[in-house]
DNA sequence: CACTTGACCTGTCCGC
DNA sequence: TGCGGACAGGTCAAGT
């Protein structure tokens, strides 16, 4: 669930949070979350402080003094909670996760000398943190075939258009999912945007007009700035770095929001399908495939 | 190579 | 009420 409005929600609150902190311990309940060897955690992250917090796709990068980066994936469940040393009273609107932490979701703790946290929480267990030297990092097989990052500035509407040509026979939502075309979307804003743009998502990529990809390539970048503002989206899971819910889903056109009205004809009900494996929401009055 | 499908997990919800 | 099964959805491996 975490696209890319969740992580670089999560990373704005650990950069305000975490640089300069220094690792004192690190627990793991099991080596699929966090499969460092121990002569690697005491040598490289223990005595650690943390120099920056970034973003690349949907995955986070927490830089070290040791010229080395814990690399973690949310994946579908994952959460980064950091807690400090001031304690929120009764009734905050965080107080129940943050007092619940360490809790059986939990997968990694790090403790700074300080004696805050930070929790890499993770129910399903798909999501993973490892420790690896920083130059290392864009070697990764992920970083290497990646695509761009949508909201920079390289990544024009021609741009957009030209990396979708290689896709051309598939549909538009499979093709906007894959992370190689372009990198951070996921299932809430491929939905949000192809009913921006007017577009059924099972259209084929060959069969969009190039007006239609440019409105498509606008309702993108409004959809995760906004949702970026709104501090990402929490269908039930989901929370930033001070364990907070995102409130994009309030604004949602048709993520998860079948069999209520389409915003742009209240008298059609938005529906639920099955597009690329994924679950579906189209108004079936603005979102016609094209032939 | 382009493209699709299933596996990885576990909690929740729905129908019987 | 209990229980089985479908579903959630990011990425990769294996399939066509």
């Amino acid at each position: 669930m975490p696209e890319l409005p969740e992580v670089e929600t999560v990373r704005r609150g650990l950069q305000r949070l975490l640089p300069n902190r220094v690792v004192k311990t690190v627990e793991s309940d099991t080596p699929k979350s966090f499969p460092n060897s121990e002569a690697d955690v005491s040598q490289f992250l223990i005595g650690a402080h943390v120099t920056q917090v970034r973003r690349r796709a949907k995955v986070l990068l927490i830089d070290l003094s040791t010229e080395y980066t814990l690399v973690i994936h949310l994946k579908m469940t994952g959460q980064m909670v950091f807690v400090g040393t001031e304690r929120f009273g009764a009734g905050h609107p965080n107080e129940s996760l943050i007092s619940s932490l360490p809790n059986k979701s939990t997968r990694v703790m790090l403790t700074f000398t300080d004696d805050s946290k930070l929790f890499f929480n993770d129910f399903r267990k798909f999501g993973w943190m490892r420790l690896l030297p920083t130059i290392q990092v864009p070697e990764l097989d992920f970083f290497k075939k990646v695509g761009p990052e949508p909201l920079s500035v390289e990544f024009t509407d021609k741009v957009f258009a030209e990396r979708l040509k290689r896709r051309a026979r598939t549909n538009i939502k499979a093709a906007l999912l894959d992370q190689t075309v372009l990198a951070g979307v996921g299932n809430i804003y491929a939905d949000e945007s192809l009913w921006g743009a007017k577009i059924h998502p099972a259209t084929k990529v060959g069969d969009l007009k190039p007006a239609q990809l440019k409105q498509l390539y606008k309702e993108l970048q409004y959809v995760l700035l906004l949702a970026i503002e709104k501090g990402g989206s929490t269908d039930k899971n989901y929370v930033d770095a001070e364990g907070k819910k995102g409130s994009y889903m309030s604004f949602a056109r048709v993520f998860r929001r079948e069999g209520l009205p389409c915003p742009r004809h209240t008298e059609v009900l938005v529906e639920k399908s099955r597009v690329a494996g994924r679950g579906t929401h189209t108004c079936p009055v603005c979102q016609v495939i094209a032939i």
